[in-house]
DNA sequence: TATAGTGTATTAGTATTATTAGTACACTTT
DNA sequence: AAAGTGTACTAATAATACTAATACACTATA
């Protein structure tokens, strides 16, 4: 189902659960479909199962699972994470704007900004 | 001229720093003046200069003191602390903006975030 | 120009934290 | 009752942060 990278300098519970966002995200797992195990995965991927229960916790906390005791980890409904997740991050961002604002900083720098982080890898 | 508290969870080198920017601040260390040596402060607070050293490299970054080879270290005035805050701000917000563009934010929101903040208290 | 005072780089030892694993427990379904 | 599930606790190990030891390089000045 999925593969984890010995080489990556990355935690093998942060591999996980990025190769599940992005199939969450893709579809691949609809909401509402069950994930596998953690006892299944830490199997098949020949680790151990409280590593797969840490990759969880985190997709938990992240809002794209949740746990149902005894009888599994389940998708979570996305359409509104998604949503959700830009709404703090603008919120986030207008704070930091706010103080930019009051040491200084011109609305056309934050374009000059903008221009350029917008223009960066334009394809994707 | 300072103190530590061996009790603190802070590392040392973040303790002596903050002691410094607050009297930077406070305006007890004016502008131009010079920063003790890290062994003369070293010696008085019974640790290893390198530690000093390591404070003082944190307060450069943070733009408060500028070092001298082989003369000392010396307080910044506060327009080029500014500058520095103003700088270290922006990094940030660029970092929020990129993964904002991840999500999908799209560069119109932002323009229109801009436009509010840029709107409000028009005055200052 | 020698010397004392200054910052800086490199390395190493130690402490702390992060990561993964071992084991046992509790819940749900059949 | 049994098999499959998530979860909590503990421990071993890996990685990182912190501090120190030592040596080097620069500046002023006697």
């Amino acid at each position: 189902m999925i593969t984890i990278d010995y080489q990556s300098k990355l935690p093998l519970y942060e591999q996980i659960a990025g190769r599940f966002q992005a199939l969450i995200l893709k579809g691949a797992l609809p909401p509402g479909s069950r994930m596998p195990s953690v006892r299944s995965l830490a199997m098949e991927l020949s680790i151990n199962p409280n590593t797969i229960q840490k990759a969880f916790s985190l997709l938990e906390a992240q809002g794209y699972i949740y746990p149902v005791k005894g009888r599994g980890n389940y998708v979570a409904d996305t359409a509104a994470l998604a949503d959700k997740e830009k709404q703090l991050l603008l919120e986030e961002t207008e704070e930091l704007i706010r103080r930019g604002r009051e040491l200084g900083i011109t609305r056309p720098e934050y374009n000059a900004v903008l221009d350029r982080l917008y223009r960066e890898g334009e394809t994707k």
